[in-house]
Formats: C-alpha cells, sequence, structure tokens
DNA sequence: GTTCATACTGAACGTTCGTTCAGTATTGTA
DNA sequence: TACAATACTGAACGAACGTTCAGTATGAAC
C-alpha cells in the first residue's frame, strides 16, 4: 500500500473515530459536520471526499460497530461455557465499551426520523432484525440445554434486548466504575428470572 | 372563567397536546416549531404566546408528564396489594399509554444536549431523581414485607428503570396490541428474578 | 359605543445546518 | 521534470431552524 492510500485510509479513520464518539455522546442529530470537523481538523470539503453524507456515514458507522462487535464476540465466546456466563460475558463486553450497544441507540433516533433513503432505512432493520436473532438463539440453546426454563426464546429476546438498551442509557450518566456493576446487577436479575428451577446456582 | 380566557386554555392545550405527540415521535430536536403550527394550525407567533420557548414548552410538558403519571398511579394504587401486582399494574400503566415513559424517553435525549438553560437541566434531574426515588421505595417495600429477596433496592432500582425505560424504546416500532404482552413479559422476568424463593407463586 | 387588555397573525431576522465545488497541495508514475 | 491521480481546502449555497415583533382581531368592562 502507498504511503498516500495509507494516509488517506488514516484520515477516513480519524474522522469515523470521531464521528463515532460525537453520534454517541450527542445524539445523530445533535452532531453536526461542523463538530466534526472541529473533532478531527479536517476541513469539510475532506469528509464529503470520504463519506458520501452525513447519513452515509452514519451507516458506515453502524455496519462498523455490528462487525466489531460480531469480532469481538467471536474472540471471547469460547471463555464461557454456559448461557449464563454468555450473558455475564455481553454485559462485561457492553459495559467496557463506552460506546456501549453497538445497535439500538443512535440508531434508534435515527430510526425514527422521517428524512432518510430507504436504503439506510432498509439496511438498519436488517442489523437489527440480526441483532435480535441473536439473542434469541443465544437463549434458544439455553432453553434447549435445560439451563433456562421453558420460555418463549422469542419473546425473552425481546425483554433481554430492552434491558440492555435500557441499561446502556442509563449508563450514560454514571461514573465509569458504576457501570459494570449496573450491567452484572441487570444480567442477575434477568437470569434468575429466566433460570429453570432444577438449576438454582447461578454465578456471582 | 371568560369566555376568551377558556378559549386561549383550549388553545394552549391544543398546543401541548400536538408537541407530546410529535415530541414522544419524532424526538426533541426533530421536532420543529413548524411541525407543532402544522399540527394545531396556530401561528408561530401564537405558540411563543403561550409558551416562552421551545424548551419551555418541553420543559411544561414534562412537568405535566410528571404529574399525570403521579395522578393516574395514585387513582390505581389501591388496586394492587402485593409488590408483584404493582409492578404488573405498572407496566400495564405504561403500556396504555401510547406516550409511554412519562420522563426517560424525550428527556434523556434532551439531557445531552448541551444548550440548555441550567434551570431547564437541574428540574430535569430532580424530576428523574424522584423517578428512581419512587422505583426503590417500592422494591424496598417488597423486600421489607418478605415478597421479594434481601436485594439492594437502590441498585434495583437501576435495573427496573433500565428494563421499563428500554421496553418503552423498543415498544415504539410494535403493533398496539404486541405492547402490553412485551410490558408484561419484562415484569414477570424481573419479578421471577427478584422474588424471595420462599414465595414463588407469580401471577400471570 | 368606546376603550382596553388579551389572543393571535405572519413576515422577517439571524443562525446553523448539510452539501457543493472550483481550486490547491501532495504524491505516485513515466 | 512533467503529467495525472488522488487528497484536501474553505468559501459559498439554499434550506431549515428558533425567535421576535409590529400589527390585527376579539371579546370584556364601563
Amino acid at each position: 500500500m502507498n504511503q498516500k492510500q495509507l494516509q488517506s485510509e488514516q484520515t477516513r479513520k480519524r474522522i469515523a473515530d470521531a464521528a463515532r464518539a460525537l453520534f454517541t455522546q450527542k445524539g445523530y442529530k445533535a452532531t453536526s459536520i461542523e463538530d466534526i470537523v472541529s473533532a478531527t481538523g479536517s476541513s469539510k470539503g475532506n469528509i464529503y471526499y470520504h463519506f458520501k453524507s452525513k447519513e452515509g456515514l452514519f451507516l458506515y458507522l453502524v455496519e462498523e460497530w455490528d462487525q466489531e462487535w460480531t469480532q469481538n464476540w467471536k474472540n471471547n465466546v469460547h471463555h464461557y461455557r454456559t448461557t449464563a456466563e454468555k450473558l455475564y460475558g455481553m454485559a462485561e463486553l457492553l459495559a467496557a465499551d463506552d460506546l456501549n450497544h453497538p445497535l439500538t441507540k443512535a440508531a434508534d433516533e435515527f430510526f425514527r426520523q422521517e428524512e432518510k433513503t430507504s436504503e439506510a432505512e432498509s439496511r438498519l432493520a436488517e442489523l437489527m432484525g440480526e441483532h435480535l436473532a441473536f439473542n434469541e438463539k443465544l437463549l434458544q440453546e439455553g432453553i434447549d440445554s435445560g439451563e433456562l426454563g421453558p420460555h418463549d426464546a422469542k419473546r425473552l429476546a425481546y425483554v433481554l434486548e430492552s434491558l440492555f438498551f435500557g441499561v446502556s442509557q442509563l449508563a450514560r450518566g454514571f461514573n465509569r466504575d458504576q457501570v459494570p456493576i449496573l450491567y452484572r446487577d441487570a444480567v442477575a436479575v434477568f437470569l434468575t428470572g429466566v433460570t429453570s428451577q432444577k438449576q438454582k446456582q447461578l454465578p456471582l
């Protein structure tokens, strides 16, 4: 790779990283291109050289989040045996990222505003669906193995998603060391709520 | 009361109601004064005659939400005996209001944007604190009576708040009849998670 | 019927926003 | 060194925003 190509890629990354932090902090609408200019030192035009539009930049970030999260999970999943361990693992990973939940947060705001490309709309819906399917699969495995009670995995997936989403929102106002505690509390309550009667020895 | 005063009050209410629906649907920033003008038929100037500013209007709505919720709760609380019933009751009330959670939703977005009066900021923080205190008190009663296990009520209050907040967000994309199901599922999981071992007969 | 406070209008304002583009700098290529 | 492609700049744009205000309509008070 060229020096030029390398530098270009670094610039692209610098913009993406700054935008990611800003979107997470301030939300989609409240983050302006000017904010990103200030945070990066790049010019306005340069941002539009690297990304098609504000929406395109956001969509790129969401895809990136999704991939990072998937990768991160794959790297760690072999540490966990039971569903309980997996859920606590998820909580830990989510708490560690200060950007928290990869999809549902800024995406939610973006989702409900009217003006957006139908391409962006459908892609986001797709990712959201995949994410819920991931939750459902994890829970279904726990149910099948008898670790969790005979619940409806699809409905539980919504509850779990709600819980994690809510925690990630509430955690924004917390001190850094309180965040993992809230995540763990949440998972503990959830797990006790769904674990089968036969095996009620929870970790922690 | 005069005919004029009455009509003025009706106009004020018409503006407030429309604004409430719009803020809930689209969020704070994405709702423009022009949107409210379109929804009410009132003029821009008239909105500023009745309310100090967009922020003032929003703050008024939050106070109104808070009062309505408190009143609604007081009207219904005598139907519920146990903590479990109270939580299911809360879920039902929240699900019934399509505006859902009175404080945490649009307020969260409003909260994290920088430009806002310090008056608005502190008032919002105050209301949020009261709301968490309400959760905590309810849970503490359950713990004291032995219905719930010996948990930390303050920490549980955060978990419950997260759960309800998450559910209210996720529920936005749902069909009307699915919403109460999600709320009930959430409370069921939460309750099973926190109920003491001695009395594991849950309602539902 | 005249007076007056109240209720309301809508054009205009100053900002801020996302986006564009003509032009410049920098680097790879021949 | 000359040329071309890529990377970047920043002024300028039109649209949208929250807010203001001089002016008008309306019902209450006398």
